[in-house]
DNA sequence: CGTCTATTTGAATGTACTCAAAAGCGGTGG
DNA sequence: CCACCGCTTTTGAGTACATTCAAATAGACG
């Protein structure tokens, strides 16, 4: 039951007894999945919040010319979803591809919901996540409109480096918004 | 009591009692501010989150270049803090001033936390509050990085109507990361 | 080994910035 | 109530940043 990563994470905020534990490993489903599989596609129904047990995530947004613009990648230890799509029960829009083969527990929306009730701490945990998670948006927000793209690279890099290694430059590109060709001018500077 | 707009605020995602209210009555401060004031200074601690009972705010950073980047507006019924230095007790990296005669509700750090132990269902509260901050930084990422000066404008002026009413030219060019020349240009059309 | 995609390079074009100056607008004092 | 002052907005020329398109090179993978 220890073994999974998620308690530790979970438990980074709030404590859990064994029967909570219990509960939760009912509760949740377990999917492995393959190199390039989806795990939500862009228009239909978000119903999961994942988080990554293990392996790679990214999160994308196709539009209609075709371009592609990453919105987060998601590693071990970290918890992804269509935020809009699931909290508000609206079409995705965006994908959220394996980068590698991975393992994720899915939270669904209507078990959430539940574990609110029936276990309240998790009201916590998932408020003190979603504080982190404003802020580091946030945090992008403010690179995005403050920061040239050779800082804007700097800082993905210096924060992310367990994520650097697991994706590509053209990956990079497209969740700071530029172009492959551009980027790879401005690695040479 | 009633009279205050935070409470139609908070009932909206949870219920109070009457001795609630008494007891955030007594617990928060209220403060008024002129034009220009400014409730938090860029550099110094940041030990309050503020709910804009009536006027308007924003947010901003001072790069040691002097340029301003607004990190965002609040208008009555907003909540608004250096998220980053409020949550983990670090020197703000903005200022919020003024935009108008306001009048803030602030929650003292030691009181709001507090706060989630005596009242457990602000905890349920807040994590809506940043669930939907969230959404909508994320969704600020995305235009930053997917969108053209125009649509991103033009996503500004149709979502935010009530900021825009409040605020200038300039200030919209510095949330939106473009100088105030390439605003009127791009307005011009 | 061959294929597919990522990365690099470069030229031409478009987007956005800087700097400077003019025009508009709001607040203040006389 | 008008005139002035300071700031915002507009306009334009010149420059820098970033994209598009095309082609060459390099890597990854079956």
């Amino acid at each position: 039951m220890n073994q999974y990563h998620i308690f530790k994470n979970i438990q980074k905020h709030i404590s859990l007894t064994e029967s909570e534990k219990e509960y939760l490993i009912n509760s949740w489903d377990i999917k492995e999945v393959g190199k390039k599989d989806l795990l939500l596609r862009q228009g239909h129904a978000c119903r999961k919040l994942c988080f990554v047990e293990s392996g790679s995530l990214r999160t994308f947004n196709l539009n209609e010319d075709g371009k592609e613009s990453t919105i987060m990648f998601a590693i071990q230890d970290w918890w992804v979803t269509d935020m809009n799509g699931f909290a508000n029960q609206k079409p995705a829009v965006v994908s959220i591809e394996a980068l590698e083969k991975s393992t994720i527990i899915e939270f669904d929306f209507l078990m959430l919901e539940s574990l609110y009730v029936k276990i309240p701490k998790f009201e916590r945990f998932f408020r003190i996540l979603f504080q982190n998670a404003y802020i580091r948006e946030q945090q992008r927000s403010f690179n995005n409109i403050a920061l040239t793209t050779e800082q804007r690279y700097s800082y993905f890099i210096d924060k992310y480096p367990a994520i650097v290694e697991k994706i590509t430059q053209k990956q990079i590109a497209s969740y700071l918004g530029v172009t492959p060709e551009f980027l790879s001018s401005v690695k040479k500077k």
